[in-house]
DNA sequence: ACCTGAACACCGTTCAAGT
DNA sequence: ACCTGAACACCGTTCAAGT
């Protein structure tokens, strides 16, 4: 057989919009929010700056679509319900996965409301909280209320990871760090932030995300059929 | 008397890291967290750019100094406690304002995780938790759930007002074509939205944020003195 | 000690011109 | 229809030079 290639293997592949999206992903995973950038993206698609624009509308258009890549794995990671209570947390431990892995998608998310990827995750916090028995007149409060609560979650640790890469340190360090300044604030004006410190440099970010997930399902929970 | 000016009430105040700051609210509150930019700042305040990273380590910087004058007012507008039920909830309810008020607000506290700001607010809620009886090892926690959900729903109704004023829109408006985009997803893919698209446009941000409140509350008493 | 403002190394976005 | 890449109008930050 002599050495031509058999499938010529082409590379032919035309610049697309999901070929864009996937390298943004790889763009932010690696080189964090800022990282992201028209040039820089155009420089790993062997193209031009300007032929990105073809394909994606602007900078937000492209960040949106990013996270809403992520939320739509996320949400097909997270298993199908078993009880409503399991649903939500399963739910809710799929986007602190996905917020841990991408640190930039909190921010994303709280930047684009009420759009696609937000929507998806209300979608199904919404269903389970129905299945909760939860009455219809208070299940869009109540479906927001996860969502946010999961959103805030998320972007603190996302923006604790993001400060601790900028700086170069481990997150645990970082928290270290924090944790030393915390005790060392004004004992008259900050004695609950000196006494929980300790807590703040040994804390367990998904046991206490989940246990706070638990206070708002059984703040649900007394909501049942009632009215 | 001669019309010499008795004190010379001197403009003499050379810059100050104060009269930065409070240029750097003015401006975010105009122009939006995207007006703030050193040449627009240093010649709000006549002076130039450099000037300013005389008082001012950096952009940072600034935004969290900004962030905790707001903050500050805030915690001191919030009433003391009369019960910690109470209390809560006009903290709460401060910081809820105040977000309103300063729609960067949200997007500058979260990007200064664990820093004075945050660190106010979570002083503030913790030293109710403690009144409520919430046990020792589980104030971190619920402090921040807290923390976390404030956080989290003001991001997202800053982000509604950002994106109203970007658009020009009215955030009433700007909710009503979100509502009718919802109305219009996919009836299988994501029938809970379609169902609470109407909610998304009637809603009451205010009343929804303390009812999520009132639910975590209430999760908290559950573990009152108990373990 | 504090301020000036030009200079540096970037951005997002546009748009004529190409294929 | 899609891509190129120079050009435009910005940024944050630095730093010699001034007072």
């Amino acid at each position: 057989m002599p050495d031509t290639v058999a499938t010529p293997s082409r590379r032919a592949d035309s610049l697309t919009r999901d070929t864009i999206i996937d390298a943004a992903i790889v763009l932010l995973d690696t080189a964090g929010e800022g990282g992201l950038t028209f040039r820089a993206l155009a420089a790993r698609l062997a193209t031009g700056a300007g032929a990105i624009y073809w394909h994606v509308a602007d900078k937000d258009d492209l960040f949106t679509a990013a996270s809403d890549a992520i939320v739509v794995r996320a949400m097909q990671d997270a298993p199908p319900d078993d009880t409503p209570q399991a649903g939500i947390r399963a739910v809710a431990l799929a986007m602190f996965e996905a917020m841990d892995a991408h640190p930039w998608l909190g921010s994303a998310l709280s930047r684009a409301p009420g759009q696609l990827p937000t929507v998806r995750i209300l979608e199904r916090l919404g269903r389970q909280v129905d299945a909760l028995g939860v009455p219809q007149d208070r299940q869009w409060m109540a479906a927001c209320a996860l969502l946010n609560y999961l959103l805030g979650v998320s972007g603190q640790n996302a923006a604790n990871a993001v400060i601790a890469r900028e700086r170069g340190l481990e997150r645990a360090h970082f928290l270290d760090t924090l944790a030393g300044a915390w005790s060392r604030l004004d004992a008259q004006a900050f004695p609950f932030a000196r006494k929980v410190a300790g807590q703040l440099r040994a804390h367990d970010d998904r046991a206490d995300f989940l246990a706070g997930i638990d206070l708002i399902v059984h703040g649900l929970q007394a909501l049942q059929g009632g009215r």
